[in-house]
DNA sequence: TTAGTATATAACCATATGTTTATATAAAAT
DNA sequence: ATTTTATATAAACATATGGTTATATACTAA
């Protein structure tokens, strides 16, 4: 592949909450508010991250009236199943929200 | 794996002079001066490149009299090969390296 | 021992990155 | 229509990062 392109892929993988926002859309796609229930972070900076997956083709979104979806992509990196399943499992993160009832949102 | 390895691992590839690094080095060991006539950059900013890619365990070193030779690593991380693959040929650098009596140092 | 070559480290600076607060946009509900 | 909820964007700031120049270290050769 072209470095530039890779170098914008690990760009986004270089960083700690992108890579929970990656281990977390694994199990299943989530909206805004989800992930920032789970991660404790806020909104923007939420957004943020998640701008810059979408940017490097790392996951995609999805429109549900008010709320949007993201879910994984990475499909342009021949790479990303094997690095997708070196990350932790967090699927205890989303048991939580869905006893929390933070999942009512969407 | 946990996440904070991980995040080094990918910060340490999150950079094209670094990835370019990378990729030379998957078709063989070189030393700091020969990067540095390859990348035409400066020594130091090549070393202090190749510092992170070994503190990531990314690269190994091997020092032979008064040259360093890098090498690939990597072996902590179960995705590794496939990332390297994805990686473009560089092998007509080499091949211009050796051409311009550039590997006589080595 | 001295000079030369290869590499590493440190200090400095400019740019990039992540977070926060404030505000804008879009859809839903009233 | 107005208010509420979900999300995005912008501005501001602190920290991280990469490059350069200067210097230190390690080994070699004379």
């Amino acid at each position: 592949m072209e470095l530039d392109q890779l170098t914008d892929c690990y760009k986004a993988m270089a960083d700690k909450t992108r890579l929970n926002i990656l281990a977390l859309l694994r199990h299943e796609e989530l909206c805004v508010c989800e992930l920032v229930d789970i991660l404790k972070m806020t909104q923007p900076s939420i957004s943020q991250h998640l701008r810059k997956l979408k940017q490097a083709k790392l996951v995609k979104e999805r429109r549900n009236s008010q709320w949007i979806f993201y879910s994984i992509d990475g499909e342009i990196y021949p790479f990303i199943k094997s690095n997708l399943d070196a990350l932790p499992d967090m699927s205890s993160k989303i048991e939580e929200l869905k006893a929390s009832g933070g999942k009512v949102c969407c």
